[in-house]
DNA sequence: TTGAAAGCGCTAACAA
DNA sequence: TTGTTAGCGCTTTCAA
């Protein structure tokens, strides 16, 4: 099974190696005789050029590196979808690098980052799009940081929906503070005044803008913002069943929840249903991200969406013109909108 | 930013690029005060050394290309998770391609896939995992046999639950017939007589399978299994929501509906839900492939396990054989487990 | 224990 | 319009 080469085809054709490359690659005037007979052998022998050989060459090989936490979080799988139809126009192709955060402690996650990070370098991708992980952390270690950076001075990084320092890197994000405003003040327009925020992590950038839009639009709405109406613990499907659990324990309970994505949303509304309590009669939920599954869930989930398929496709393009050394703006930010479906309704004294 | 080379190690070591090699790769005995020398240059530089190159000498580049329909479908998350798991412990990493079925016609999809394979073919990938597309397909074009044929002869490739012809592939699939039979068996032995199953396509061997598995538990339960037993329509929410309005419009509708696969037993229920009925008290609901979603919604849903992550394992474990040539089975089976949930209870006449 | 040199398959500059 | 040839960065004989 010996690979055919370039040589292989000259030698059948009785041409040089170099008209092989020109009929390969259209890069110049070929007699239409040569051609023909060249694209003949080429059909004959089903022959395909190595791309190794000829990115060693070029140096670029039209391979993206796409490094993410989860793939099994549906939030991820969205922004991909948009990321690979704009990269498939371009020609490019992915690695795509699970850093596997489910099902391992934090620490090996960014072991694997760093891993991977390295491996892309190696195989000499054009660019890397990093989505979660350590762009997502309020307060990344140094070494975080200057890894990163080092990577970033030898091939276009892109940040999606993250905010690690650098100046080198760009980065695609959502305004999360806008849309988590937009949600709490779809709460209080319903005439919901004790709402509480639950999920994420206060250590990740995303809860933090998060947190920060909810804040500001209770403030504004001379609501109160106790520090009990916050209540921090994780973006998971359980997690939002822990924290909702929690929650109606107290002595009095909101009328609104606003979780931190639609993960745990409907992890509140499963404790919330258990409970014996009528969404949205009962209790208001609004969601975050606006995965597939909000709009399939029963009742259907109000979310904020993040609009994940713009998000891929913007980031994609962005790391297009950077490989083309194009001008590119060093921040792109895209306004989400809320989706108000099923699961807020009007206050009810 | 010039890239650093073995060449510029070795100048500066007043060695030979030979011997950076060898500390390198550890591949033959270097004194220990030249190895230090050289390692605190490759360490002083951070020195990577070109994948590329090394690929081209080696003959094998570490890289698996995996092409798949859709993404955004969670059966394939799940999936890929497993294989990123066990592949990452052999150092591959994944080329994703995916076929985008969910935004453009088939002809389309299967002029992607095409195009898929070649490219990774010429990327030198050192094997190639496949799901879904023409490998579901009952009756595939000669063409498309004989490409994936082709391809096969390159470089090993797999089969993820996939049927289509060719004796130098290999498989692991799901034994989706028995799986079937499990679900109907539910649902007869909650009393359950009159069962429609609802989704898919006649077209598609994953349909054909799960139909075969209902139809035997129903023969031998001595139920009919009438042409309006089974109505084909499709895999998504919107198309099961559609299946079920119709169902909902015949003169008796019936107690029990097995559908082709989680989604469309979600837009099953809208769609029931929407009608006034309860589930499971008055229509009991069977899913199939229990994606994560399954046990999330509300009602949790009865579903049939394809063991996603242990499909993704074994698959790779088996393409991890077959790149190092090791003795591998033709085709590995996984048998399905039914996961009884919250959409399904007894018959109540 | 080390170095010189060939060569993986391709492209492109230069010459003809 | 075509051929010759020099690399791309690496590994691996073979010889020293």
């Amino acid at each position: 099974m010996k690979q055919i080469t370039v040589y292989d085809i000259a030698r059948e054709a009785k041409v040089s190696v170099a008209t092989v490359s020109r009929v390969l690659n259209n890069t110049a005037p070929v007699k239409t005789s040569t051609r023909n007979k060249v694209a003949e052998l080429i059909q004959k022998y089903q022959f395909q050029p190595n791309a190794l050989a000829r990115s060693l060459l070029k140096k670029e090989t039209g391979m993206i590196g796409i490094v993410l936490p989860d793939i099994t979080n549906p939030f991820f799988p969205e922004v991909l979808s948009g990321l690979e139809q704009e990269a498939r126009k371009q020609g490019y192709t992915f690695f795509l690098c699970d850093t596997c955060s489910s099902n391992s402690d934090t620490r090996e996650q960014y072991r694997r980052e760093s891993h991977y990070l390295h491996l892309l370098l190696e195989k000499q991708v054009d660019g890397i799009i990093i989505l979660g992980g350590r762009i997502d952390l309020v307060n990344p270690t140094e070494e975080m940081v200057q890894e990163l950076l080092e990577v970033s001075k030898r091939v276009p990084v892109v940040q999606v929906n993250g905010r690690l320092s650098g100046s080198s890197m760009h980065r695609v994000v959502v305004n999360e503070t806008a849309g988590a405003e937009q949600a709490t003040q779809h709460l209080i327009h319903l005439g919901h005044k004790d709402i509480v925020m639950i999920g994420g992590f206060d250590h990740m950038s995303n809860t933090v803008a998060r947190v920060k839009g909810f804040k500001k639009a209770m403030k504004e709405n001379g609501l109160s913002i106790g520090a009990d109406k916050v209540i921090y613990g994780g973006f998971s499907v359980d997690d939002g069943r822990r924290l909702m659990d929690e929650l109606l324990c107290r002595k009095k309970r909101p009328s609104a929840v606003f979780c931190i994505n639609d993960l745990t949303a409907i992890g509140a509304m499963k404790a919330a249903f258990k409970a014996g309590l009528r969404i949205p009669e009962d209790l208001s939920i609004v969601g975050f991200d606006d995965i597939p599954f909000a709009s399939h869930s029963i009742p259907e989930l109000t979310s904020v969406s993040l609009k994940c398929n713009e998000l891929g496709r913007t980031a994609a393009e962005m790391m297009h013109r950077l490989i083309r050394k194009e001008k590119v703006k060093k921040q792109i930010t895209i306004e989400p909108d809320i989706r108000v479906r099923d699961t807020t309704g009007p206050f009810r004294g």
